[in-house]
DNA sequence: CATTTTTGTCCGCTATAATGTACATGTGAT
DNA sequence: ATCACATGTACATTATAGCGGACAAAAATG
């Protein structure tokens, strides 16, 4: 079941892999392209994408916006989002958490959940401080850069996990590199006592704290964060961990919910 | 630029074809299946739907949930769909007009778009009435079964509006044939005035309103409809026009805004 | 103007993806 | 035990999808 590397120079791309690394761009830029671009972008062949983003607008997977020619993620993705969202009915208890927790605590609080090899920020509710903490949703970080990481690739085994993890996301943002092993070992660490905190290694002014939100098969399918100012953090830091395990418990009881199963 | 239709029996399935069928069906039937099923239901090649299948899940496409290898629509979609929904940024605005509508008349009050050639209710405000008429939220509906249908196809020439719609959707739920041409009448007319109202035709005791909310090549990109009992809806239907209009164009300002641009 | 770059279309070649078929296993009915 | 059916896997065949490269219009550049 572990996907192979494509060691090969690369011989033809499959169709449906070249869509769906053509949305992942679109998504990761975050505005509508011309297919020109898209292709110089992402290295594809020029004729591929064009036949390919054709495709994708006939099927309201892309659409044109913003003049010019230019593509962007399409409607029907919002559907099938939406199908998803409702299947695996977390939002409204999620928002529920969130809440509470920007209450009890005034912290920015996050739920956080992998997307592929990288860490996101699925929800977001920001805390009640003069200067607030903040983040962008929907941006994909490199899984050892955050405290939720360490718990989101738990249920996996040592090897596995660095399999899983490019390379290049152990070099933190300051140039600094973080061992795997060391990584590895703290991974455990988070497994064994259902939590993380750490002062951020993103920058040098906050401490986070993260709690695992466990799915069907009982390992971290999401994980409740609080961001903090270091001291904050620190002062206060057993009543956050209970209020994210609080809150964390809440979630962990409606999976997922077929409609009439 | 239109498209050809699949006049031939069909020879081979484009694979990208394939796995966008197999998503809208697991959208359609909102649950979680097998492989197998799949094919069998949407009359796929069992061994075509695997390959999808296997593919579709090592992207994150698809999920394996409810056990027994059944899958269902993945995280992946969810993460389109959010971006989709962030850059053509709706949703604060709708739900704000759809909270309007539903303080100033008490009504059911439905934000709703077209998806491919069907009609969907995006998003739902209850009313508040002891007995609430409610729809089910990404269903996809006949277009001429509704009233934002007459909208939502008004920019089209007569011809295209007749190659869009399936032939079969003109059959109304209780069996009988709503005559294109009249169809066509229709959709001049709530062109003209901006709006669409009538008895429903799906069921016996409900009035629809329907306006426009027009997107950035000016023509209806959605609607903002209200659902009433239908002498509720005839004593008031002045006001409650207004009241549509007048949330309409509040949606109608901020369409598609990158980020950056 | 001439020249270069960007953008979109068209077309032939061939690697390969979609398919049909056969096989293997599990499950339940008779 | 035997049969029927559902479910997943493996493989050879061949229609075709992905690719490269040619072409041309349009836009930017000099």
């Amino acid at each position: 079941m572990d996907a192979i590397q494509d060691e090969a120079v690369s011989k033809r791309a499959r169709g449906l892999d070249r869509a769906f690394e053509i949305l992942d761009f679109l998504r990761q830029k975050r505005q509508a392209l011309k297919p020109n671009e898209i292709a110089a972008q992402i290295g594809a062949p020029r004729s591929s994408v064009y036949e390919l983003v054709n495709l994708l607008l006939s099927n309201g997977i892309l659409e044109f916006t913003g003049g010019e020619g230019r593509v962007y993620l399409g409607r029907k993705l919002y559907f099938l989002g939406a199908a998803y969202e409702n299947h695996f009915d977390f939002t409204r208890e999620c928002e529920a958490a969130l809440e509470q927790l920007a209450d009890e605590t005034r912290e920015t609080a996050q739920f956080c959940m992998l997307d592929g090899n990288k860490y996101t920020v699925v929800r977001m509710r920001e805390g009640a401080r003069p200067f607030r903490i903040s983040t962008d949703i929907g941006q994909s970080v490199p899984i050892p850069w955050t405290a939720s990481g360490r718990l989101l690739v738990a249920h996996l085994p040592d090897q596995e996990i660095l399999n899983f993890i490019p390379q290049q996301d152990f070099r933190l943002p300051n140039g600094e590199w973080l061992d795997p092993q060391s990584f590895i070992a703290e991974v455990r660490q988070a497994e064994r006592e259902g939590l993380f905190t750490f002062n951020s290694i993103v920058d040098s002014f906050t401490h986070c704290f993260a709690v695992p939100v466990r799915g069907e098969q009982g390992h971290a399918a999401a994980t409740l964060c609080l961001v903090t100012p270091r001291d904050d953090g620190i002062a206060n830091r057993d009543r956050y961990l209970d209020c994210l395990k609080k809150a964390a418990a809440g979630l962990e009881h409606a999976p997922a919910r077929p409609r009439r199963g």
